[in-house]
DNA sequence: CGCCTTTGACCTGCGC
DNA sequence: GCGCAGGTCAAAGGCG
């Protein structure tokens, strides 16, 4: 891949990360930032640190890149996994996960959060939180009503990248690819590969900026992208696969 | 030959 | 209960 891709797709890693099994109950290791990153993202491992210290869980993230700048995204997200924690998630009093990057916290971060144009920000938010294509359905009713079945923990990130599949260690199978609706670009879906390996994730862009990838990662690893690695055969020196080794 | 992508059909859940 | 939309399956074809 060209270097501007292989940035790009460092990004996701240090996102991506708490997804690993091999993820401790205490957050602190999956946060230790890929050193490219740290100094790009000041704010992003406290973060994310506030976020699993006060939930106990490592979901719910969506934050944006765009060319090697991250910053939280769509403050007040309501990642909801199951009842309860989407009692506390999808509450906004509550601290509990991202609910508060917008407000008081977030205040830190505004100034990288104010470099997201607003227009990508609100099409994320149409389109991702709480567009037809969106599994937190029903919040602007107030009917805090379900979503379909999802159990499985959630990722979901915003990158700026020519391609579509960023490189985040892990060998993944396209298996589907759906039109949805309101959105002039196919939704595509993944899955992870590796043998007994659950995770899946999928991949769609803006409507609106093209250029912008939504990607949303769903369970957990039952293995390291390194081991992934060995056991395709593949040569394994993706920046990013090795960024993984740091966890 | 094996793995992957593509793509249409089918299934399931949700809103009305 | 019905219709719509998202998600998944599986067959077919392509590629290395």
């Amino acid at each position: 891949m060209e270097g501007s891709q292989l940035e790009t797709a460092c990004l996701p890693a240090a996102l991506y990360a708490p997804l690993c099994p091999y993820t401790p109950p205490s957050p602190p290791s999956f946060l230790a930032p890929l050193p490219s990153l740290q100094h790009k993202l000041p704010q992003l491992p406290q973060l994310v640190h506030d976020h699993a210290a006060a939930t106990g869980t490592n979901h719910g993230v969506m934050f944006s890149s765009d060319h090697g700048c991250l910053y939280p995204l769509l403050p007040g997200i309501p990642f909801c996994l199951d009842s309860g924690c989407g009692a506390a998630a999808c509450d906004d009093d509550k601290p509990a996960g991202f609910a508060h990057l917008g407000s008081a916290e977030a205040d830190t971060s505004a100034a990288a959060a104010a470099r997201v144009d607003s227009e990508i920000a609100a099409a994320a938010t149409a389109t991702t939180c709480h567009g037809p294509n969106s599994w937190w359905k029903g919040t602007e009713k107030g009917k805090m009503k379900v979503r379909r079945k999802m159990r499985e923990p959630r990722f979901c990130f915003q990158t700026r990248s020519d391609v579509d599949v960023l490189d985040d260690g892990y060998k993944w199978r396209k298996y589907g690819q759906k039109v949805v609706k309101n959105s002039l670009h196919p939704r595509s879906y993944y899955r992870c590969t590796h043998n007994n390996c659950r995770v899946k994730k999928r991949v769609e862009r803006l409507s609106e900026d093209c250029r912008m990838v939504i990607t949303t990662y769903e369970g957990r690893h039952t293995h390291t992208p390194c081991s992934d690695d060995a056991t395709t055969g593949a040569a394994g020196d993706h920046t990013a696969s090795c960024a993984f080794t740091s966890f």
